[in-house]
DNA sequence: TATCAAATGAGAATAATTTTCAATTGGGCT
DNA sequence: AGCCCAATTGAAAATTATTCTCATTTGATA
């Protein structure tokens, strides 16, 4: 495939992908590309459009099959909005934590974990096992802030 | 209408809905008994056969309907599984939060706020003002962890 | 108990996601 | 550089999920 861009997201996602014995595609590379270069999480459609965009011709099915795949591979995350959409984010890597701006839907990393310093103690005492957690942070960012 | 059940949280129901102004029909009583007598989250469709099996004929949209506006009242709460697909739980008050049990999806609450004493300064840093947060516990509930 | 806005049901319409399968392609091997 | 083949893709059909429309019903208030 002829290389339009070029960076560093795209190479790690090329290296988790050889680890699994997957194929680095024009079509995944382009959604890696996509996803890490908008600041904002994006739809299904959306991605769709951008790819189509890049490559010219993209099945919808593979925009799909390639973000389930991502996610299970920790390359993006699919976030949930209050009025009930969701949409992905490039994420490098399984434990980093999202901010979402509720106005733009932009997307904020952060490493701390918030619940890092829980005691779960209390929680388990009904007898129930945390092995994982899903945190958003909800809020408005500085250019939505000043906007409103 | 005809009460065939009768809790607190039906009571709770109708007062929510009495204060906002909304009636308290069958269906939506019904809707309430059905997620607060389930131990574990219900996906639209099982709340719907639930439901017809209490009242007979029922409307899927009325349950869409429901749903989105006991959420907006803070009586449900949606709940996001790893696998992508998604559930309702009954949820007394706005600020409760939930375990889910991955092999059951078995809901358990917990009023502790595990980010209560999370210091937002660092992350707040990048501008962005966290006004709100969702969070879930993954793992696994006693019967599930024995079965296993 | 009459009234009427709010709520419902049924099904059509739309949107979202998955499946199927023939055609294409990336990556390893000469 | 070219061959091979399993992995991947595209296109469209199929399925599933959700929303909308509108005629009819019903809860709450007087």
């Amino acid at each position: 495939m002829k290389k339009d861009f070029e960076c560093t997201q795209e190479s790690y996602a090329r290296e988790v992908l050889r680890e699994k014995g997957l194929k680095s595609t024009a079509q995944r590379l382009a959604v890696v590309h996509v996803l890490h270069t908008s600041r904002k999480s994006l739809s299904v459609g959306e991605i769709h459009d951008r790819v189509k965009d890049m490559l010219g011709t993209t099945g919808l099915a593979t925009i799909y099959r390639t973000l389930e795949m991502f996610e299970g591979l920790g390359i993006v995350k699919r976030l949930h909005f209050p009025d009930g959409g969701h949409g992905y984010a490039f994420s490098q890597g399984e434990h980093v934590h999202h901010m979402v701006c509720v106005d733009c839907r932009g997307v904020f990393d952060f490493p701390e974990c918030p619940v890092e310093n829980f005691d779960y103690a209390s929680v388990e005492k009904q007898g129930f096992r945390v092995k994982n957690h899903f945190i958003q942070l909800f809020g408005q960012c500085v250019k939505c802030a000043e906007a409103a």
